[in-house]
Parts: structure tokens; sequence; C-alpha cells
DNA sequence: TTCTATAATGAGACCGGTCTCACACGCAAT
DNA sequence: ATTGCGTGTGAGACCGGTCTCATTATAGAA
């Protein structure tokens, strides 16, 4: 008696088959659910399984069939809520298909997420959903698709990679933000986004390793000098990571007596910030600064007032994505895809002419 | 030339062992990581793999060892972000372990958290955390208990299961938010919360098949009682599964004459669509209504005013109940354990004396 | 009746690792 | 010179499925 350890050896084809009286390939027939078998063998093969209480050992299965039924997802930060809800579209989609998720939280870090997709590939994962981090060092995901697996990138571009791919339409939504912002009659508007960096200042593009970021950038700036502003990257603002950064980066912001007079920010989680901040100095939105922000988090619609959003569609991205995916786990021999899913404003109340003393 | 498959077949063991002139065995030994092995032939074997670019088959390698190195997870509802604080904590423990996570959602379905049980274990995950939907049927999980997988449950206790267990306060956390209403010279208290339930009248304790829900309710039943009031129970509403669902309740709640003063919600997604009905319906917090709501959700300190919470360490619960599985996974033969993890209540302006024309 | 096509079943290889066991070799003790 | 022991290596079974191929039984055709 062996009661060190707990584990009971679990049921098998070959202890259905031996209860049932047919060979092992027989069993494995009905339980796998291939080949031909009598409906008397079935019945009994089936019988003999629920008396022992069969169940298939999947990694096995896996083994031989080289399908372990698993998506692998690597993402930024599962905590943000725009990436909970792409998870959330991931997850749907796939469990419809029969798949399964292992998620992995990179922390915008490339080791991480390098180690991530590592361990996914020891898994023999079927197909990779990442959200890449950097866009200087792909190798790792070189590798994935080199190696035969399907990779599908979410909300960031790789110029190198031509993979399928699913974004927004950053720049675009950036540009139609700012212009809400120049057409109120806002001069001085802050941008500030979230790619990791020491310093918190914006030199030039040259900087951005992620694709959405930039584009972003880029839309904004654009958007700025149409509205005939003239160094409109003097208020662009990097680093925001954390809630601390982002504090740190709007108290400074707000400081200055030429601080701006309207705030665009690239995800809820660093508008949260800015707005907690914005009213501990007493100041109100969007009386004395306005706000837009990308994602339409929760919040931003019970605030007073609340907020104008970028409202992308983060559910839909992952539904698609996951949808390219599986058509090419499924073999599909295609070209890559680029989807630029659109997004639409959500016009609320934190957009007011700008304030100032003159 | 084969490119109608680009799957290239992986490097194994025995490809290395080719390339380095060693016997499978001894390559296998380096590799793994196990057994002796002279320095000249490790040196031989990694050159081969790294020339090779070997990766190791986790699915083999779990086919032999029996662990997969996967925790499964199954929770009532990702979207709700108590509980992605919770599978942060949950992931980050087991990442930390060298564990990975499959999660899967229930939806607070029973049926769905069987059929997600069911495929984990055929996945041969080295163990299981669930927060379970109902007590009334736990024959799966019994099932995972009796096959030697360790399980561990999460923000649920079930009696009927001697295994580890962590939740919270939620009897003493219901008292302590419903003392406050109570103090503040409340008398009409409403209690919401989100059973899956057709009806959304409260009958009586028999109905709630939940454990976190019905401690919640005594709770507040008897914070009610030990204040005088009489019939509590006539404002305890169910079934605010969805938005929907939880604007039919509340607008019906808010509709008679005789309205509650005072609302306690038992979760956050609650909470929020009952803060927008009430000010679409031109009602202020806290002076014609008051609002306390489980779980410090980042929404509820930016409204106007602030939403006084039960702060459920979320996390922290995540954290404790992966800490205990590991445990039980490392073979540790204990008898199991039940924590409770203790809230605490963060006052914010969400709470003021009851408004009412006599 | 004999031959052949077809259906049903069994035997055993295989997937890519782990791990047990046997064996060869070298060196010290007897 | 013989015995003994430890070290390093190889051969091969094993995990629990899938799947190919051979074999047998059965029915229909010649």
């Amino acid at each position: 008696m062996n009661n060190s350890t707990p584990t009971i050896r679990s049921v098998t084809v070959a202890d259905v088959a031996r209860e049932a009286r047919v060979s092992k390939a027989t069993a494995a027939r009905v339980l796998g659910g291939y080949g031909v078998v009598s409906d008397k063998v079935r019945g009994d093969v089936l019988a003999a399984a629920k008396a022992l209480d069969y169940r298939p050992n999947e990694l096995a299965r896996s083994m031989t069939t080289g399908k372990s039924g698993i998506i692998g997802v690597v993402v930024g930060d599962i905590e943000n809520s725009f990436f909970s809800f792409a998870v959330r579209g991931i997850s749907d989609t796939a469990r419809a298909a029969g798949f399964n998720v292992i998620l992995a939280n990179s922390g915008e870090q490339i080791e991480a997420e390098k180690a991530a997709v590592r361990v996914l590939i020891g898994k023999r994962v079927d197909g990779l959903i990442v959200t890449p981090s950097e866009s200087r060092d792909v190798s790792h995901l070189r590798d994935i698709h080199r190696s035969g697996r399907p990779l599908a990138l979410l909300d960031r571009a790789l110029p190198d990679l031509d993979v399928d791919t699913v974004t927004v339409d950053d720049r675009d939504a950036a540009m139609r933000a700012t212009r809400i912002l120049t057409d109120t009659g806002h001069r001085d508007i802050a941008y500030v986004t979230a790619v990791d960096f020491s310093e918190h200042e914006y030199r030039d593009l040259e900087q951005i390793y992620t694709s959405s970021v930039r584009e972003r950038i880029e839309g904004f700036l654009a958007a700025c000098r149409d509205a005939g502003i003239v160094t409109p990257e003097r208020f662009v603002r990097l680093g925001a990571t954390k809630p601390e950064e982002t504090r740190a980066i709007t108290d400074k912001l707000l400081s200055t007596p030429e601080r701006p007079t309207a705030i665009l920010a690239s995800d809820s989680l660093i508008a949260i910030e800015m707005f907690k901040v914005i009213r501990e100095r007493g100041l109100r939105v969007p009386e004395d600064i306005s706000l837009i922000t990308f994602h339409d988090a929760d919040w931003t619609s019970v605030t007073s007032p609340p907020i104008t959003v970028v409202d992308q569609p983060a559910y839909m991205l992952g539904k698609v994505v996951t949808e390219l995916l599986l058509r090419r786990i499924e073999g599909k021999v295609r070209p890559p895809e680029r989807v630029i899913v659109p997004t639409s404003i959500i016009q609320r109340g934190s957009v007011g002419p700008p304030f100032r003393e003159k």
C-alpha cells in the first residue's frame, strides 16, 4: 500500500480495451472517434470506458497528432483593460473553435516576451498571438514563423515581419482626436504615452520602436502642424508606464506657467492617473484643461464630466486576430493579411475651449 | 522541395545525439540536466544542440514525467476586475515557481465549469484553482480531488469539500459595510447581488448556492437586524448578472415611493451600472441615495463623489491560493487549509444621512 | 463453388522525451 | 594478478495515445 503518493494511475485506452475484451487499437478507434468499428464493439468499449471513468490524456494525443489544441497569447499588460477585452475576444473565439489559450504577460519587456515565446513553443502550441513590445528585436518571432508555427500580431505591426496582423487605425485616430482639440481652439496640447523609456522627454520618432505608439505620435504631430502649431513635440511625453511615472509627468507638465491646455492620453491607465492629479490640483475638466484618452474604459463614462475617448474595438481586435490565426492553423495557404480595424471617437464632456488668462 | 506543408520536423534529442556522435541517452542526460556526463561530452552535446537549434518538446517531457508545469484556473468572470486581479496574482506566483497558467471562464455556469474542468484534467494540469459557481453540484471537483490532482478553491468555500480554500471574510465585511449605512441613519437599504436567478426577488437563504453570496447576504441581514430594521430582506435583489439586469433591478428599486435610501452592491460591475442609473434619474450621491460597493475598482475613486468600498485584496487572494496549491503539488502532505483574508473598508464620499421628505 | 472486394479487428511501430539497467573502463586494494 | 568499486556511456523499455499495415471474416460476383 503506497500512500506517500496519492496519485492514482489514470485509466488508459489499454485498460478500457482489456475491460471490453478488444484490442487496444479497436478501443482507441472508438475512443478517438476515427476509423470504423461495429456497433456492438462500440457499445462494449463505451460501456467499459464509462465503467472505468476513462479520461483521454490530451498530452499523449498531442504527442502523436502534433496538435496541442492550445493557442499561446503574449500580451503587454493584462492589467490594462484594453488587453483584457482583447484577450476575452481571443478566448471566446478560440474556445468556440475548440482551442484553449495559454496567456503570458510580457510586461512590455522584450526579454520576458522572448522567454514567454520560448516556453510556448516548447509546449507546442498550435499558434501564437503576440503583441510585440519592440520592432527592433524580432528574431524570436521570426523563429516562430520559420518553424512553421502560425503567428499573428495584435495591436502592433512589424514592418519587417510579413505575417497576419490586426491593428487599429492609430495614426488616423490620433489625428482625429487631436483635431477635436485644435478645432476647439487649443494650441498647447500634451501627448502622453507609455513606451518604456528612461527619460520622459521626446526627441524624435527614431526613439520609438513600437508601431502603435509611433503612429499615434505621428498622427498627433501631423494634426497639430495642420492646425499651424509650431513645435507640437515640446509637449510629447514618454515613459508613463506606471502610475508613479504618469504622476511625475503630469505634475511637471501642469507646474509650468505655460502649461498645456489640453491632454491626449495614449491609454486609459495613463488618463485615470492624470485625471486624479488634475483634480487633486483643483483644476476643472474641461474649464481649466481638456482631456481625451484612447480606450473607452468603464470609468470614463462615470466621471464628472465624462471623458471623450477614442473607442478601440478591443474585443473585436482579439476576435479578428484569432480568426486569422485559426484559418492559418487549418493550413490555408494565403498571403498574410494586415487588417486595420477602424476606431470611433465618443464625444463626451471633457473637451472645452482653452482657458488662458492673458 | 516541399512547400505545401511548411512545418519543418523539429529537432529531437536523437538528432542532437547523432550530431554529437553520442547515444540518445547521453544526449538526453545533458539536455535534460540529469544524471552524470563527462565535461567533454557535455560540451559536444551542447554545441550540437546549439548548431541544430534544439528546443525541447515539453509535451513529450510531460508525458513521461507526468507533470505538465501547467496550473488550470477556472474563474467565474474574467471581465470582472476582481477576478482580473486575482488571476494576475495567480499568474505572477505561478510563473515565479516555473508554472504556466491555462485560464478558463465559466461565466458562472455550472455546465461550462464542468466542461472546463474536464478539458484541464485532459491536459494533465498539475493542479487546479477553481471559483466554484455552485455548492450543490461538486461531483466534478470531487473527481479532481479523488484523482490525486491538487485542487484549491478561490473566493468561495464549499462545506462539503475539504480542500485548500482561500476566501475573504464576506460575512463580516458585509456587516461592517451595512453598519456604516445604519449608523448614518439608513433604515431602507438595498442589497443587490449577481447570483444567477430568474427572478430578482429574494425569498430565503436556501435559494443561494454560492458561499460568498450567501455569507454576504447573511451579514447584511444580521447587521440590519442588529440595527432594529424589521424586514431587511424586502430590499435584497438577486440576478444582477448583466448590465441590463442590473439596470432593470435598479429602475424598479428606485421607482417606488418608499425606495431605499442606500444601496450595497456586491460587486463593482453592479455598482457602476447602478451609479449610472442613479445619475440618469437625476439623483445625487450621497444626498439622495448612499452607495457602497464591494471591490475597490479603479472607477470608484474618480467619480464625484468617490465611492466608499469594501476593499478585497484580490491580488493577494490569488497569490495565497496559488502558494497553497504549489505546496500541495510539491507533494507536501498536510491537512487542507482554509484561509480567510481580511478586507478593509475605504471610506470615501458616497455615504450620507438618508434623505426623506416626510 | 471459387474468387475477390470490403468491413472489422489486431499487432505493433511511432511521437520525443525520461529513466532503469547493464556494461566497459580505470584505478586502488588485496 | 585478481577482486572491487565508481564513473561514464549505451541499449532499450516506457508514458498513452495515433495510425499503418496485416489478417480475418463476410458478402457478393463470376
